[in-house]
DNA sequence: GTGAACAAAATTGTTGACAATCCTGTTGCT
DNA sequence: AGCAACAGGATTGTCAACAATTTTGTTCAC
């Protein structure tokens, strides 16, 4: 389903034009409940209105801005309260995942699991904040693909879109790689150790402390 | 999201055409993987092709029909096999609803769900599978409410509409309403207890027979 | 001065036509 | 006969203009 469409190819109107919009809203471009007029856009990405109308109707089931008839679109805010039930939604889902890892995954896979953990280990002992959020970002994908779960897949890629702005707040955090260093590890180890309801419940217990730090 | 359009009121041409496309696809009037020609919906629906084409944008993204750059849409067939998937995914966000809603529901609340329980009861003792099925719907619609979980309950809706096809086949099953019965009346002990650990382990046990049952 | 009715501007929703793309059946060459 | 190239038809993607709706600013009565 989503694609995965890469910006710079010459993809067709209205791809190019999701493409473009996306990115936008997800760096944070567009303030926050900004309005989104479909000529403004359509002009500024040198593409016709009714390509901008069907990628302004595809990030609106996406999640990423709110549509309200006649009355035009506007970049979705995502309240702390709402992020806190997405957040609760990924840990269920990412539990269910980190659990199918540990019965699916082989050899090899696992074996970059532990891999990654070390180097998340190093990033946090040599202070590098950014090269460990990126690992972190990268174990979550990897225990999501060797889960096999797609459906799962998707639907947290869904809900991930809607948390970039408060996914960045948490990671510039001080102090917070520590924390969470020890939790990633355990799931590692628990889905090495091919033990899915360890992995579900580390996974799970993760997820609840990402929660604690979102309620500030 | 999805705005639980009525299809009867008169509503924007887009909105209509989803209403019934969707309606004309969940009631099977679709044959599986019948390719839907955006001219013949357009006059079979009395609306112009490009409310259509929004419409199918809309249900693509719902997972209902898959959608082909220039090659068209087709009604989305689900195999058994991702129909386990999904019902995997149930499973753990009703069992998270089923938590939530054994700490947030009210006694009123409550008292309406072992309501439901009494109801089921006697459709069973009565031998009307159709009246459990429609209170079956009922129970796991009023958790979700209960819980006040919104985004757990937009992505369960978003996943059974993908399966009516199934969820149909199964429901006919012989023997089915009792073995499920009491799966359903401990869920409902659970959460009256106030217990959330046993309410989303009793809704993960239920699902769980479910996915042996689609199996088959 | 305040509030409601009204008119003008801005924006979205809709329409029909045009261009690009893809599938199918046929033709011509080896 | 087998296969590549090629037209023909069908279908989707795109465009610019038009209609309907909402919002905003103004005027007028009280």
């Amino acid at each position: 389903m989503p694609n995965e469409a890469r910006p710079g190819t010459g993809e067709q109107a209205k791809q190019l034009a999701l493409a473009k919009l996306r990115q936008a809203i997800l760096q944070g471009e567009m303030a926050p409940a900004q309005r989104l007029v479909e000529n403004e856009l359509a002009e500024q990405f040198g593409v016709t209105r009714a390509s901008v109308r069907a990628a302004l109707i595809d990030l609106a089931s996406e999640g990423l801005v709110e549509r309200i008839p006649n009355r035009g679109s506007r970049v979705r805010v995502v309240t702390v309260e709402e992020a806190v039930a997405i957040t609760e939604c990924r840990m269920v889902l990412e539990g269910l995942c980190a659990a199918k890892a540990a019965v699916e995954a082989s050899e090899e896979q696992l074996e970059r699991l532990t891999g990654l953990g070390e180097a998340m280990s190093k990033a946090v002992a040599d202070g590098e904040p950014v090269t460990y959020s990126e690992l972190n970002r990268e174990l979550h994908d990897r225990i999501l693909e060797f889960s096999g779960q797609q459906v799962a897949v998707g639907l947290l890629d869904r809900l991930n879109a809607q948390l970039v702005k408060h996914r960045f707040r948490l990671a510039l955090r001080p102090g917070r790689p520590q924390q969470s260093l020890s939790q990633h590890l355990a799931i590692i180890e628990a889905i090495s150790a091919r033990d899915p309801q360890a992995a579900e419940a580390a996974a799970r217990a993760h997820l609840v402390s990402v929660i604690d730090a979102l309620r500030d």
